[in-house]
DNA sequence: GTCTATATTCCGATAGAC
DNA sequence: GTCTATCGGAATATAGAC
């Protein structure tokens, strides 16, 4: 595996966390490696290419993630405030996840690249329903939802808030988070 | 206030909330019209004044409701319930909401753009945080977390669920905005 | 295998016709 | 006042050089 192929993978997940999908160019990412554009589509043929190689990369490390927090034997609230670390460090970067920047560009991502986004959506959207079920069933996690609708409720608050906190002065992420877990405290 | 104007403005808050703001272009509107790309630019002489045209458009109508609302006594449910079915709406069109799609692409948005995207968040945070507060006190609404905080839950949870609504298959978004409202009641 | 020169298309925008 | 012909530049992508 090349060391300019990670690299443009990763100044291309960048780009669409802070700029968009549709806003970056090959230009950006060529210009910051100090070759020509042409150059990235050797690595990767077309945008369409490069975007869904970025989801897959995000996907694996996803998973990789959640394997590292089995072997370790955490628990319901150790798994979700891990996951909820990666939203603080995002915050902390000014830069938006993977599915908040490109979910609202999804009708104009090719069908290769849209599966990858649906897919990945669906294993956290997934992951975050199991482990609100489990928690609830060993009386860790409280609250009168449906799992799959809860999860829905705090994937949401994560993902738009790490949105309005660039638009919206002064906004407070940790409190966000932290009322999150408050709400599910027995 | 020309007709064609009123299209342009209409046609182009439609594609943001579609496709995205740096997706869409001149074309997409003219072929629409059955004009030259170059004619919209007579309207609006650039693609930042288009942009910002819309959010203003959108900021008045939000005021006319709110004043509507309150001219016609509606308690605190009532204009929560309002707000909520203005997102059942757009999920049934398969819509984002302009806050949610010119979001992540703030940065690359003009200044005087991004002000009024600015203005027209906070207006909305502002006032549903007012209504937080005032149902609270008047025992109308029952929660733990500031207004503040909350408003920001809520308003996340409407903005991102529209985004995931169109990546997740069998999406239940009433759902969402009914657990929304259950959390609220005394 | 890695990258550059170059083509093509489309975008936003101006100048000017009606 | 309304719209069209047309420009300059940037974006994606191909063909081919090293």
């Amino acid at each position: 595996m090349s060391v300019t192929r990670e690299k443009i993978i990763e100044l291309g997940e960048n780009l669409i966390r802070t700029k968009g999908y549709n806003a970056f160019s090959y230009q950006d990412i060529s210009t910051e490696l100090g070759i020509k554009n042409a150059a990235v589509h050797y690595y990767f043929p077309s945008k369409e290419n490069l975007g869904t190689s970025i989801i897959k990369t995000n996907i694996q490390r996803f998973e990789e993630m959640i394997d590292n927090m089995h072997s370790r034997k955490f628990d319901e609230w150790q798994q979700l405030e891990t996951f909820i670390k990666i939203y603080i460090k995002s915050h902390r970067e000014q830069k938006l996840c993977l599915v908040g920047s490109l979910g609202p560009d999804i009708n104009t991502l090719s069908n290769t690249t849209k599966a990858e986004l649906v897919k990945m959506t669906e294993i956290i959207h997934h992951w975050l329903a199991g482990i609100l079920t489990s928690g609830k069933m060993n009386n860790i996690f409280s609250f009168n939802d449906e799992p799959q609708n809860k999860a829905t409720l705090i994937f949401s608050c994560l993902v738009a808030s790490l949105q309005l906190s660039r638009i919206i002065d002064k906004f407070d992420y940790k409190a966000v988070c932290q009322s999150i877990i408050e709400d599910l405290k027995p």
